[in-house]
DNA sequence: AAAGATTGACCGTTCAATCTTG
DNA sequence: CAAGATTGAACGGTCAATCTTT
């Protein structure tokens, strides 16, 4: 008898701290993300995704945005946003320009109806995250979790970036 | 002309405490479990879900559990879980079992080789989770980050508990 | 040859419908 | 009729292959 259920055991209440630091970050991101994101549909019928393209495409100088950095802004692989893009550009929120410099390139570019979805979207969004997220812990609590999760992301990126096999 | 340019960019830059905090949390959240999932599976051949499946079993007192149970536990939709045990089943991890009291019901049941791929994966698993989530915040930090989380994922549920409207 | 964008094939998940049992 | 589990259809995402341009 080499590993019986007694050593099972062990290992399964050992190291109990970081096995519930983990659950609370996923548990405590899908909750969220979840009411968040159902608020965010119900009062503006707009997906997250969506509302994160038209930010980052307002935010930006010309107001439009080369298809890989927004791939790179939304953590989408470049396929993804091309079906994202696609869809956002049925739904006449957003329209693609060719790249004058760079024929291969092509530019994401908010429209007027893209505008108005987020201005409409965008107050609610913000008043739903106070609700749900500044409101439960409090402003000194949330700055404290923000520097913490900011550090834990770029541990992680800095070791994917390191641990790449190609 | 009502809502200009201005008036968005204001909006924008309005609440980005907020945003940066909800941002945060996503960000992390991805790229810990992006670089986690990818050694866990490289390690031991195991998605994440799996894992969570064998531990919740093998945690729980018959190492059985109801279908309808495990799926609250692993936050999975009763057919997303009937999906999986169906894939760990064809892999030999898992079995089913009949419940005796309800015929309706079925047990999701860990086999001996699900028991030694936990063994296996494991202190891999734990080891992986010191590396990516201890080591780069310590432990001060981390039960910071924990306690303020969980009250982030109460307060969520709740108010998802409380908005249903069937 | 390499980079940017798209397309095709596929995979995992959910929602709605179904079947069986209580 | 309600509850537990499964199935069919659809969705949204990735990876690998492709096409065009550099």
């Amino acid at each position: 008898m080499s590993s019986s259920a007694t050593e099972l055991d062990a290992l399964l209440h050992a190291g109990g701290d970081r096995i519930t630091a983990y659950g609370m970050l996923l548990e405590a991101q899908a909750a969220l993300a979840s009411v968040v994101s159902d608020e965010l549909e119900r009062t503006s019928g707009l997906p997250h995704a969506w509302l994160e393209v038209l930010v980052r495409l307002s935010r930006s100088p010309e107001r439009r945005l080369r298809m890989s950095e927004l791939a790179g802004q939304v953590l989408f692989s470049t396929s993804g946003l091309t079906r994202l893009i696609d869809r956002m550009e049925t739904a006449g929120l957003v329209g693609r320009e060719a790249c004058p410099n760079d024929r291969r390139g092509a530019f994401a570019v908010i429209t007027p109806a893209g505008e108005d979805a987020l201005r409409h979207a965008l107050p609610r969004h913000l008043e739903s995250l106070d609700r749900h997220l500044l409101h439960p812990i409090g402003e000194d609590d949330l700055a404290v979790m923000t520097e913490i999760l900011e550090r834990l992301r770029d541990a992680a990126r800095r070791s994917t970036a390191t641990h790449e096999v190609p």
